[in-house]
DNA sequence: CGTCCTTTGCAAAACGTTTTGTATGTTGCC
DNA sequence: GGCAACATACAAAACGTTTTGCAAAGGACG
């Protein structure tokens, strides 16, 4: 009762020959066969739960309809997830499937994972990071269509697409601004990636427009951690003009400012307003009141990727795209105006 | 310079016939050909750059090395990540790989993305749930080697893999009683789901051995999120006797005990020891100090499905197993003796 | 020296599709 | 009524493998 009936079965059953039920089931190709008799076909395949094997028409077509998601880290961030799910939604949309494999931060063991899919005829592949990083997109990967997630590769006509990071930045400064803050700061991330940099620069420019500064003291980097926010913010809630909001790198750093002034009776939003980025549900929304923050458009990425991609498949001429999606306010109850 | 070299190609450049470079390459049948002539081929093979087309060799062997696994949702948990990434390893390991697929709640999609893995022969199939659940697997299914992961199949005949629910609660009151814990209160999941009873019963049988009770005023129940652990912790903690230690049915939820904690006063783990389950980095590793936690053990199941898959395959005959894998204690700072 | 076995290599068929080219039957036109 | 044109259906080849059955060559033995 398996997967068994094939297109030979079906045939029988409607007492035709295998062609014509090929061209009745093809979408191009009916026009060669009676209306009356695709109708009939169709119900037969039905009723016979036919399937058509996938392998056998990849081999003929030399089109598996697989698609391949290479990614550096799986398992340790919660972005994945939603990657991958965008990836798969807009792969099943267009009938393709979506062949996932993971690399640690091994090289060797990606080239192996590379391999192992094109043995299996990917079309194509989504070459993923999980944070905006610069990243060359391995030699195995040449002329297999590919496209760049969350990565700028220095190998511009590879299509690639990010997050709005400066935007992201701006908003959140626009957002503090409005609220009626002046003596702001913010908790940048140590590396410098482009994550960093863009939502900085982002940052200092909406503040810019309202004339508002960012000087040098309160402008802190610390490790991308819940430790390292903490410690970053224990030191600028400790200063004597302490300023009375803060702009986190992301949720787990905003997470660590939380700490701090709570550690420092400091109450949110009150006394500090708090502003992140990531929209993390496991954190934004677990924080008490709810951090407001910039949200990584991590779904529509993974979305965008494979809509691309399969539009390089359609037309191979096409030139690369380099996209950069917006990163939308997601406002919980971190930022209220200052007190005094 | 794609995948463009095929077995004929070998063939003519080693000088010999398809059928001896098949033969060369193929672990079983290798013996049929003079060990010179194989490592010639094998010579030419890899200079060409020689890959098999699965597709192909799928065809001709009914076998795909290609496995499923669907679960109901990648995106919202943390946990999908870690099953995921040890799933594909075990396949990686042994030469297959995986197709990935999620449903959401939608059965018709679930039917629809079950259609998808068929047609493209799937090996077998792990199906999925984020947590510990009953569940009756579609009927699609049927005929398909299935294993049941994080969840607990009404057909008994099906594999399934769980964590040892029962054994997490036990060593977590082991945890705390050695620690010099008498009054201890939990806080459960208020849904009656596997994960939630077979905690609170192991917790129970851990307390018991040590003439330790969980009177019915110190077992409370609450949305398993941030803010149900939280108001549970408050209504604990506030009354005249609180208790010294909490266990809680989960991570998310021991992060509001602490947000409780923070917001009366109490010191962790000076005033008030907690202990969590799941051991998500992301929070674990985040709160302020350390969340001790008993960790559940996604990847590991994730891999015990895929081998045990595999070893289905191998030989059919295999009488179905119904696993449960311990959850090791990971301890940080959040439990010590009670002050007094 | 002939026979039989063993070693080694190859031709051909099969897996389930899709597509090209061709054959059959039907219709319309002169 | 004959022929062209068209609609419809089919046979066969191809995609890249694996495996079965068979042939040729070489060696051992009587």
């Amino acid at each position: 009762m398996a997967t068994k009936v094939n297109i030979r079965d079906v045939a029988k059953a409607a007492g035709v020959s295998v062609t014509t039920v090929s061209h009745a089931l093809s979408e191009t190709h009916s026009s060669r066969v009676n209306a009356q008799t695709v109708e009939h076909i169709k119900a037969v395949a039905g009723e016979l739960g036919y399937a058509p094997n996938r392998l056998a028409s990849g081999l003929r077509n030399q089109r598996s309809r697989i698609l391949g998601l290479v990614s550096d880290e799986i398992t340790t961030t919660p972005f994945a997830g939603a990657m991958i799910q965008g990836a798969q939604d807009a792969a099943s949309e267009h009938g393709h499937l979506l062949m996932v494999v993971n690399s640690g931060l091994d090289n060797e063991l990606e080239r192996q994972e590379i391999r192992a899919l094109q043995q299996h005829q990917v079309d194509g592949v989504v070459y993923a990071r999980m944070f905006n990083q610069r990243v060359s997109v391995p030699a195995e990967l040449q002329g297999l269509p590919t496209i760049v997630l969350d990565a700028t590769s220095d190998n511009t006509a590879l299509s690639s697409v990010v997050p709005d990071e400066f935007g992201a930045g701006e908003a959140a400064a626009e957002l503090l601004v409005t609220a009626g803050h002046r003596r702001i700061a913010m908790i940048n991330n140590e590396d410098d990636i482009p994550a960093a940099h863009g939502r900085l620069q982002g940052f200092r420019a909406g503040l810019a427009r309202h004339g508002v500064e960012l000087p040098a003291d309160r402008l802190v980097t610390g490790h991308p951690s819940t430790a390292g926010g903490r410690q970053a913010a224990l030191g600028l809630l400790a200063a004597p003009e302490r300023p009375t909001a803060l702009f986190c790198f992301s949720d787990q750093m905003a997470m660590g400012a939380y700490q701090a002034a709570c550690h420092l009776g400091l109450k949110i939003p009150a006394d500090v307003s708090v502003v992140g980025v990531d929209n993390l549900e496991l954190i934004a929304d677990a924080l008490w009141p709810g951090l407001s923050t910039m949200a990584l458009p991590h779904y529509e990425m993974g979305r965008w990727a494979v809509l691309k991609l399969l539009s390089e498949l359609e037309n191979p001429g096409a030139s690369p795209a380099h996209e950069k999606v917006p990163c939308p306010l997601v406002e919980r109850g971190s930022v209220a105006p200052p007190k005094n």
